[in-house]
DNA sequence: GTCTATAAACAGATAGAC
DNA sequence: GTCTATCTGTTTATAGAC
């Protein structure tokens, strides 16, 4: 489960080294990732067999060593393309709001910024499609902490989770680094993943046939009152403490 | 990944047939059960090899096929096993509070059952290590729902938590059977689930070294703040709507 | 009921031609 | 870079002795 890949040209690594031409490839390594992280999504990693991949992608199994070193490195790949979309994403949606460089918002204004966040987070992980594999990769990984979830706790989580506990201390008056505040956010972020990890439990349960914006709404506003409510609590235990 | 089973004794679904002497194994039946679990939990369907099962449960190999048919039969003779276990623990938990049956309790009085059993859920999911397989053989189920979902649906969730939105309704004053409330059980149970998913990040994240007793005090002082802040923010708006 | 031995299929990896 | 062909190990399943 962790051994050290051959590193065939040195593209996976290096990332600078072949400026020209280096595209030359009719992208065979990309349509790679893309299909194993579907399949690795869905199936997990020994359920996945590379033949499959392969024949997703269009290209010849044997790139598959070719480009990764094999099977495993493949994977890693998929796990290093995932955090670095999923840091994108995050670069834009919350860190400009919340990251250490930027100046925090008044309280109601923190709120809504969270608000805002939650939305985004809601429509991604509720009904986009694309979510769904990608959502079940780190999950599968989650059990089997290893060298994936460093890559994704360092790149992703710790810094959107650390920009989102700012907000919500901006919008409560609590200590963004106090273990209540860390897991007061870790609890509103559990609760949309849920929505997405049980998805087809809770659609039976509220009738629903599929997950559309109706729908999406309602768990925004689920989730969102919430937030409110919590945002009230806490506002008033600091207040106290603080008297 | 849904074909009939050989069914060889029959001793799977009929249940009642061999009284007595039904016995007669030395368990060997339920030493695969045990071990599959964990098996199948930690590491899925593909990748558990029925060999290390077997070996786990110190049976023959061959068994596997002889009492379930294969493979697949003993993967569903786990998730049935699941279910009878969790429906067994909500029956007492739960379901004598909340039932269709129970009388339901005052407003204070049903709030404060569900912060036992959300108490109850946290030691369950978040300290205890058995939890670990079971949670993760649910979660992987639930992204190919199937059979396997539809009996832990039947059995386990809709009781549970129509119970628990029964008592959600005599707390806050809602109607049992409304969207608003079903979403809002759900993201409690989310929040909870989370926390036994995502562990190995919220441990680095709040810089936890395990997740003992005073750290488990921790998340379900979290939860049931924000139960309570959910209970009184409800509380308002259905008092405001009755007015 | 439990065991051994083996069949039949499939996996990942790679050598070598182009 | 991409392909075919093949090697090697492992998998599930089963036939048949006890």
């Amino acid at each position: 489960m962790a051994k050290a890949m051959k590193s065939p040209p040195g593209k996976i690594e290096g990332g600078k080294a072949q400026d020209a031409a280096a595209e030359a490839s009719g992208g065979s390594r990309e349509a790679l990732i893309r299909a194993a992280t579907i399949r690795f999504g869905e199936e997990g990693f020994a359920a996945a067999p590379i033949r499959a991949i392969a024949a997703d992608a269009g290209v010849n199994l044997s790139l598959i060593s070719y480009y990764f070193g094999g099977k495993q490195g493949l994977y890693e790949a998929c796990a290093r393309d995932i955090a670095g979309r999923l840091s994108a994403i995050a670069g834009r949606a919350i860190l400009p709001f919340g990251g250490e460089a930027a100046e925090l918002p008044p309280p109601d204004m923190a709120l809504a910024v969270i608000e805002r966040a939650i939305s985004a987070m809601v429509d991604f992980l509720v009904r986009d499609e694309a979510s769904h594999a990608v959502t079940r990769f780190i999950m599968r990984e989650l059990g089997n902490p290893g060298l994936v979830v460093d890559i994704l706790y360092d790149d992703v989580m710790h810094p959107v989770h650390t920009a989102a506990c700012r907000l919500w201390a901006a919008a409560t008056g609590g200590e963004a680094e106090s273990a209540a505040v860390k897991l007061a956010v870790f609890s509103l972020i559990g609760q949309i993943v849920y929505f997405r990890i049980a998805r087809p439990v809770v659609m039976r349960r509220l009738g629903w046939q599929e997950m559309g914006e109706a729908e999406a709404e309602a768990v925004k506003t689920a989730v969102i009152a919430n937030l409110r409510a919590a945002a009230i609590a806490a506002r008033q235990k600091n207040a106290k403490a603080n008297s």
